[in-house]
DNA sequence: ACCCAGGCGGGCG
DNA sequence: CGCCCGCATGGG
């Protein structure tokens, strides 16, 4: 199954700290990439050559139909996204016209409810290399070499959870897991943005930005804005609103950036990462 | 030794 | 509401 991505970069988009940056298998050779996937049973396996702002993708997976296989990659990796018009509606100044052609074609992926959930409760005060770290024990400790499910998680043990590095947020994950509903989660899709994070945030060690990751990145509601310590520095040293608190930043990108703030929010978060000057 | 990382819950005024 | 604190762990 092949299929040519146009305005995609593949290497941006798997390194950006989306969930699949922490518990996929990836390598990068020159232009070329080699991803492998872990689904509860079974894998997608991706071959991809960036060749200018194009991205030619082969995938295998024996869990998938060709067809099948073909919408699920391109749900995943954000293909389906008319990126053209949301660049041009996002790149309202200058920090993010440059923003955007430094990371141009990274897109917002939509990855597995449970697993964008598990990703983020592990992220909180932690950085980018540990939640991998911690994501590919859990992977090889309670998914047998595949993503492990809630349940398995639901059954281990705090002391073992803990084991994989996690520290002080077991007992946020063994409480999350014991009460992940599937049906429950996915009901959450149905709800507006307010609604769905008001929902979010009643499971203990989900707050206002592991919510925003969540919709973001597992539901895909764009208008969906985390903000963590990068971006806020971002705001107030590049944008300079007048009110700072989590509440107002929440208003200012709304305002700045409207319902695909999320969108920006990607291109905020490494530009401004990489941009020293900020430190 | 110190500071920070894709923060959160709890307690307080 | 806003502010402050403790929290596990590893890398710079």
């Amino acid at each position: 199954m092949q299929i040519i991505a146009k305005d995609f970069n593949i290497k941006y988009t798997i390194e950006s700290g989306q969930p699949l940056t922490f518990f996929a298998n990836y390598s990068f050779s020159g232009s070329k990439a080699l991803i492998k996937y872990p689904l509860y049973e079974g894998f997608i396996s991706i071959e991809a050559e960036q060749i200018g702002k194009d991205c030619k993708i082969n995938a295998y997976s024996e869990n998938y139909s060709n067809l099948e296989l073909e919408l699920e990659i391109k749900e995943r990796l954000g293909l389906n996204d008319d990126i053209k018009n949301i660049y041009k509606s996002i790149s309202t100044d200058p920090f993010m016209y440059s923003a955007i052609e430094s990371f141009y074609g990274m897109r917002v992926t939509k990855n597995d409810i449970w697993q964008t959930t598990l990703s983020f409760l592990v992220s909180q005060f932690n950085n980018i290399k540990r939640i991998r770290r911690i994501m590919l024990c859990f992977v090889d400790k309670f998914g047998k070499g595949y993503f492990p499910s809630w349940d398995s998680l639901a059954k281990a043990s705090t002391k073992e959870i803990f084991a994989c590095g996690t520290g002080f947020r077991a007992k946020y994950i063994k409480e999350v897991a014991e009460k992940y509903d599937q049906e429950l989660f996915s009901s959450y899709s149905r709800l507006s943005y307010e609604e769905a994070k008001k929902e979010l945030m009643k499971y203990k060690g989900i707050g206002d930005k592991v919510a925003d990751c969540i919709l973001l990145m597992g539901y895909k509601k764009l208008e969906a804005f985390p903000i963590d310590t990068w971006i806020k520095r971002v705001l107030i040293n590049v944008y300079k609103p007048e009110k700072t608190s989590i509440k107002e930043l929440h208003k200012f990108a709304r305002k700045q950036w409207g319902t695909l703030a999320g969108y920006a929010q990607q291109y905020l978060y490494w530009y401004g990462r990489e941009s020293k000057l900020l430190k």
